[in-house]
DNA sequence: TGAAGCATTGCGTAAAATGCGATATTTGAT
DNA sequence: ATCAAATATCGCATTTTACGCAATGCTTCA
């Protein structure tokens, strides 16, 4: 038993659904799953009825419920007691954070180390992720939450929080737009609603190169893409995060295709020698370790 | 950080030493040292001053043998509320257990599983590790704590709780013994001390084989074989475990052999089809989850 | 009576913990 | 003061554990 499962079963317990737990954690539900039954052993009984939806806790769910509370909120008093060298940290940081990225780990990073660190003033900068390294490299961001560039330059740090794949998304109804009635898209018929730059774009512009076509394409921002693709536009191409968090989600589908593009993967990015400085470690810490 | 932790920090805080309190938590120096630095790094400063010996607390150190003390101690009344149906457990359970591992793990054992299932009327037999198997398999015995013996039958599961060196003893003053002056032992001569059968004898006959000899032997238990190698008798072969316990420890030195003999596995032999007793169930889960 | 949503299990892979041996540092005895 | 023993830590290879994906079993709702 450990207090990251504690956690876990507060949200559970809170969510009543492990699908939607474990999409809040950031983890399968068959890992939740696994977990809980873990815990279960470890307490040496069942904590939760799987009978009803929403899950009801059983008495012994509800008073570990109460047990991880006092738990966790002793183990937080704890770390700030203990560390008040650190949590008088002091001073600004400023970190650059791609519009993707905010809408999933920025806020639960941000809260924690606002909590941890109330002293450090901190500045949010979002944009595009095209713009995140040369910030970091500029000295403009000390840190830079978003998607790994292809090449990692030299002097650079990088730490992946989550991953994401990248999906082609349709209208829902395929016939409004040509070349996708059925079966294998016509690519060199479907207009396409790309990002003008950046990673996505390499990726989708190595894609379509392996099959040697030449897609008709319009640009726009990750989250416009969504919008205009519900539409009818056309077709587009983005990372599940942003259209899992999209309100038109529920107005595109997405079409498999082979071979699959390569993940996105979210994280932190820093220079190296930057890893030293205290504020910086402590940002660093507090996103890695919850 | 889970609760493994805060058990290994209560005892190393107790003895104060790395060393001491890795032998008694049965797991390496390295081990335990790392798992300090991890559990320093979670709370966010340093717990321990190494400077000085005893090792001391330092102020967040002594807080967090607090935070881990209530922790621990909510954690077992929780356990105890809420498996109510299970500590409620009656019947009776027959552990026969080797003189060996008497001495290392069963002592734990027992204490938490008495704490655990009061209910349960325990009868324990040690004896000879030559008879544990029989016995298992016959129904005299539910349980058996031992060695693993070298060719498991089927129908039974065994688990190790863990492992010990078979050594070489002799007399700490080594001109006592014909054959034994100094370098490589002359093994047709030595006078030797060993268990009459077991997997112990079994793994040393194997190793006098390969080169030959015909060893000159007296027969002895494993507790009997340390005090006579000590009183100068001759050289004995016992698991490190054995010796560690014995109070003559002092009055032997080990002797280095090429190729080692394979470690003791101690642990846990139960018939596979009664896993399902709750009974035994029960047993099985206090011996190996702590 | 399907069909959709949900939790669980098997399996291959990735990450973490562990032990051993070597090294650096400290303690204790002469 | 100096050497020997003891102690903690580091690098590396190995084992153990956790994880995600895909398939399965199970329930609920239309």
């Amino acid at each position: 038993m450990n207090y990251r499962d504690l956690q876990v079963f507060l949200t559970l317990a809170d969510l009543g659904n492990m699908g939607r737990a474990a999409e809040q954690l950031h983890m399968s539900a068959s890992t939740l799953s696994r977990r809980l039954v873990r815990m279960e052993e470890a307490v040496g009984a069942t904590l939760v009825s799987r009978e009803t939806q929403p899950l009801a806790l059983t008495e012994a769910g509800q008073r570990f419920l109460q047990h991880a509370e006092q738990t966790l909120y002793a183990w937080e008093s704890l770390r700030q007691e203990v560390a008040p060298v650190v949590s008088e940290l002091s001073g600004s940081l400023t970190v650059f954070c791609s519009v993707t990225a905010s809408f999933s780990v920025l806020p639960e990073i941000l809260a924690r180390f606002r909590d941890r660190y109330p002293g450090v003033d901190l500045r949010i900068l979002t944009g595009d992720a095209e713009e995140s390294i040369p910030r970091v490299q500029s000295g403009e961001a000390d840190l830079v939450i978003a998607a790994r560039p292809e090449q990692l330059e030299t002097g650079l740090t990088f730490k992946a929080l989550l991953s994401s794949p990248l999906l082609f998304i349709a209208p829902r109804h395929a016939s409004v737009l040509p070349g996708l009635k059925q079966g294998q898209p016509d690519w060199n018929q479907v207009p396409m609603i790309l990002s003008a730059t950046g990673l996505a774009r390499t990726r989708i512009d190595q894609w379509f190169e392996s099959r040697g076509v030449h897609p008709n394409a319009q640009v726009a921002g990750n989250e416009a893409i969504v919008s205009m693709v519900a539409l009818g536009v056309g077709v587009g191409v983005v990372p599940e995060l942003v259209l899992r968090s999209s309100p038109v989600v529920g107005r595109v589908r997405t079409l498999p295709v082979e071979p699959e593009l390569e993940p996105f993967l979210i994280g932190l990015c820093v220079q190296t020698q930057q890893l030293d400085n205290p504020l910086i470690q402590a940002f660093w810490k507090t996103a890695l370790n919850g």
